[in-house]
DNA sequence: TGATAAATTGTAATGATTACAAATTTATAA
DNA sequence: TTATAAATTTGTAATCATTACAATTTATCA
């Protein structure tokens, strides 16, 4: 709602990120589209009138940031990549963090139910969940942001 | 766990399959494999030792016709296309195959328990429905496969 | 004010996936 | 069995979101 200058000011304080330019336009355009799922090129086509030369890394940059920062969170929609079961009953996904391994749980989707989407036609429901997994929660080391890293050695157990 | 010829052709032809030597290899490789989630990647590095000359073309094209005539299904894990909000609590995710427009909806997370995680270090939980919106319940027309084409027309509202 | 660390930019690369047209194979009917 | 039409396979090129990286610019603080 409020995204005055002093208001993203503190707020990229807060977080202990530097000031730019950029990076007010951005959190602004956040705020000023709270109830949206942007991604990077909407942000992109709009900043990018407002000010000139700016470049779609910069958005990627500053989304990412903003994202470690806890100040924004990330919502997967599509994919590029597309791993397959056979057709079985369907069960939850949990993915590992650290070695992108995949377990599957059981959940009972009847019971998410959502009264909220009664005008809505429900074809599938799918629960994710992330963290780590109990080889990873042992041998617990650094880890990196980027999911490229990780999708290297991963494994795909359960 | 029965992956013999007979068994498999059975199923290519319950679902109004024709056979060929490359469906029933990957079939069988999906059969023998069916605990995990493989990708196109995985499923043409096994299979081209095994069958010279085989293209990853055909692998994406015959996991699309096995998905569509609901042999198998498609598990979402790593994303392309990622959309951001800004950090607030956790919400389920209404995704509309027909506009690509994005609903937020409640869901109590925590009510979401499974023992079977208990080793595990759950750090996020994600659901997500897809399906169709009240307004393309209304408009509801042809529904292609291709998910780029509705990404074009896809706007987002909630 | 100047030094230094951080942010921004532009270009090239990556990587999964798709488009497309030509060649091959399968199913079917004569 | 053979001809034929339709479906499948193949290979190459394109797409598209994202990342890598190095050079340039900017912010912060002594």
């Amino acid at each position: 709602m409020d995204s005055s200058s002093d208001y993203l000011l503190k707020k990229l304080s807060q977080k202990n990120l530097r000031f730019s330019f950029q990076r007010m336009k951005i959190l602004e355009y956040l705020y000023q589209h709270e109830s949206s799922h942007l991604d990077a090129e909407e942000i992109y086509e709009a900043l990018s009138r407002v000010i000139p030369g700016l470049s779609k890394t910069t958005i990627y940059n500053t989304l990412h940031t903003f994202q470690k920062a806890e100040l924004i969170q990330a919502v997967d929609i599509e994919n590029s990549e597309t791993r397959y079961e056979l057709s079985a009953s369907r069960h939850g996904h949990f993915i590992c963090k650290q070695c992108g391994g995949i377990h599957d749980f059981e959940v009972d989707m009847d019971a998410i139910v959502v009264k909220e989407l009664s005008q809505f036609q429900i074809e599938e429901k799918d629960v994710y969940f992330r963290g780590l997994c109990p080889d990873c929660i042992r041998t617990q080391k650094e880890s990196t942001f980027s999911k490229k890293n990780k999708k290297k050695e991963a494994k795909d157990e359960s």
